[in-house]
DNA sequence: TACCGATCTTGAAATGTTTCACACCCTAGA
DNA sequence: TCTAGGGTGTGAAACATTTCAAGATCGGTA
């Protein structure tokens, strides 16, 4: 590990070459093929490469190889720790390939989003992983126009003109709700929004679907609006709950996300509610927070590590394997009942 | 943004140059100085451009420049939320100076550290900002060595061979433990562990030095050790603290970071203590998941965003500036007192 | 000794971009 | 008509690596 006074210039293959008194060639079996260069000339090598200091030069061989060693994934909210479960997930599977992953932030902002998608197609990388702000816009479309192996994550695909991964989220707002009836919620909030975004939309669907399906006055299902999924939405959200006239009052809500959920509940306990018997809470995502607040959170999980494994899956097998058919692979939320539920009412 | 029909190979600068009628060189100074081309061979050649779809491959350019336009960050866990915060506050920078920002996390683990440090030499990114599992490994060292651009944050150099950022993590411990002897408290927890790491033991240095400064008896501050960082720690240091036979139980806890803090909050809640009148609660970082708890936490702050500013600006200049001079820059926390230590005892 | 095959090594070509010295074309001035 | 010089455009070289056809070496055998 010993190195030469710096002179400037990082040494390459050339410089180890000449000092192990081989080839170029032969320099570059060590790296690319150690079988076929002989155990003496492997060392000698070896030991020129550990003299000098030498590390190879990425762009090089990503130039001549012509395919790069990286996988890149853009995340929606870097704050929101669903998000970094998901990353965990494809990190696992990206490093069993060998390969590198670049995580990005789009911090649900469509120029951010872009701007990260142009360097990555300028990078070269062997696919790209997305949970995008808007799954049908126009840069998507250009990636897997360009022939760049493409997955998309946490929202499923409509055209079908690329792989994408997912639970399927009008079912997770069936079991919230469910399990709501099931407590004995007789007038229940659906705390969730934009509806710009489909998984707000979907999970919104699915708990009047179920609703209705049960027999529950339309009317007793409120939506209360927020502006993002975060947990200051949810504290504000609170507030305007707990503004509402006690017949309208709901005694329960289910949150579109655990952050959500968790400004929810810290307004609730604030505000000198009991939760849950003033007030049922359930979130979505079953992040690790939300088993570990105060008030342990019902929340709806998603396979958040195995949804990242599967998405690296399906963009490896895009990138390697030239019979690739794209694949909608949906996963099956899961209701974890915690504190936040109680038991039955009344 | 139409494209030819795929064949096979990204769309190089030779055929846009075909496709414009110009050279090579032309195309190149489009790209990078279009003031020296006329308008209308630029707007040919971008016509071109646009009509094959063509996009700059960053490694030969790298590989040409010599130089590459990347930025990494090396977090130490990438399940708390401080340091996405700290990686915000990094890409800011980095946006500034129209760089990109690779995030990785070494999740406490020293291989992948050292995996991630390798591949990051490889793509020779212009400069490293990391949060190590162990300031004085020798693989931190050689990065040094090689002339990367090199930062550590939430870490302070001890040699002084490189740039740092942290707070002064000892006055953080002092001001923790003081604010809990201002409220009355004779007799303290510190929860945190494994000393192997450095901003655990400073912490609790300063709660020491402020302890026995304001005469208060040794044995009254009990140290709870964890294995990590972690809410299940704390959770599981809850138990223990459970434990203690009472004329030894403290009524209060100082927190190495905030999921300790939470972790411990949410075992008191959920074992019928009072927070804070059975147990106050000090937590440290300020992540926002502090303030958003049940009950809000008292936390030690540290200027996130700004200290990844901060790192950022550092390694930006030693990359750029011929005269660079290595600087440890040191911020002061702050309390920010909220719900979970409440007011004076008594 | 000559030849063979196996094993190992070589060196040139190729990758896509940037740079830079130079050539070209005008126009203006002598 | 010639020259100077600004404004544009050119094309070859260079960057560090990998690949691959071909060459070298060696031990063994006819």
């Amino acid at each position: 590990m010993s190195q030469q006074p710096r002179n400037g210039r990082a040494p390459s293959v050339k410089d180890v070459a000449a000092a192990a008194g081989v080839s170029l060639g032969t320099v570059s079996n060590v790296l690319n093929r150690p079988s076929v260069v002989s155990a003496t000339t492997r060392e000698r090598v070896e030991r020129a490469m550990a003299e000098l200091g030498f590390v190879r030069n990425e762009s090089a061989r990503q130039l001549r190889a012509g395919t790069s060693r990286a996988l890149a994934y853009v995340m929606l909210d870097g704050g929101n720790p669903f998000f970094h479960d998901v990353a965990e997930g494809i990190e696992t599977a990206a490093e069993a390939a060998d390969l590198s992953l670049f995580v990005c932030n789009s911090n649900s902002r469509v120029d951010r989003e872009a701007k990260h998608l142009d360097r990555l197609v300028q990078q070269r990388v062997q696919g790209i992983l997305i949970t995008p702000v808007d799954p049908d816009a126009p840069h998507l479309q250009e990636i897997g126009r360009r022939g760049i192996p493409f997955v998309m994550v946490d929202r499923l695909s409509s055209g079908g003109d690329h792989c994408s991964v997912a639970v399927d989220d009008v079912l997770g707002g069936r079991i919230a709700v469910e399990h709501l009836i099931d407590r004995g919620h007789e007038r229940v909030a659906f705390v969730g929004g934009p509806s710009s975004i489909g998984q707000v939309r979907e999970r919104l669907q699915g708990a009047r679907e179920v609703w209705s399906e049960l027999g529950m006055p339309e009317e007793d299902l409120i939506h209360l609006p927020t502006e993002a999924l975060t947990v200051n939405e949810g504290r504000s959200a609170g507030e305007r709950l707990a503004g509402l006239p006690s017949r309208r009052r709901p005694t329960a809500a289910f949150c579109a996300n655990d952050l959500l959920a968790l400004g929810l509940l810290q307004h609730a306990v604030s505000a000198g509610l009991r939760v849950p018997d003033d007030l049922a809470i359930v979130g979505f995502d079953d992040i690790d927070f939300a088993a570990a607040a105060a008030v342990p959170l019902t929340s709806v999980r998603q396979p958040r590590q195995e949804l990242g494994r599967t998405a690296a899956r399906l963009v490896l097998d895009e990138a390697t394997n030239p019979d690739h058919e794209h694949e909608q692979a949906t996963f099956v939320p899961a209701l974890v009942a915690r504190a936040s539920t109680g038991t039955v009412r009344r």
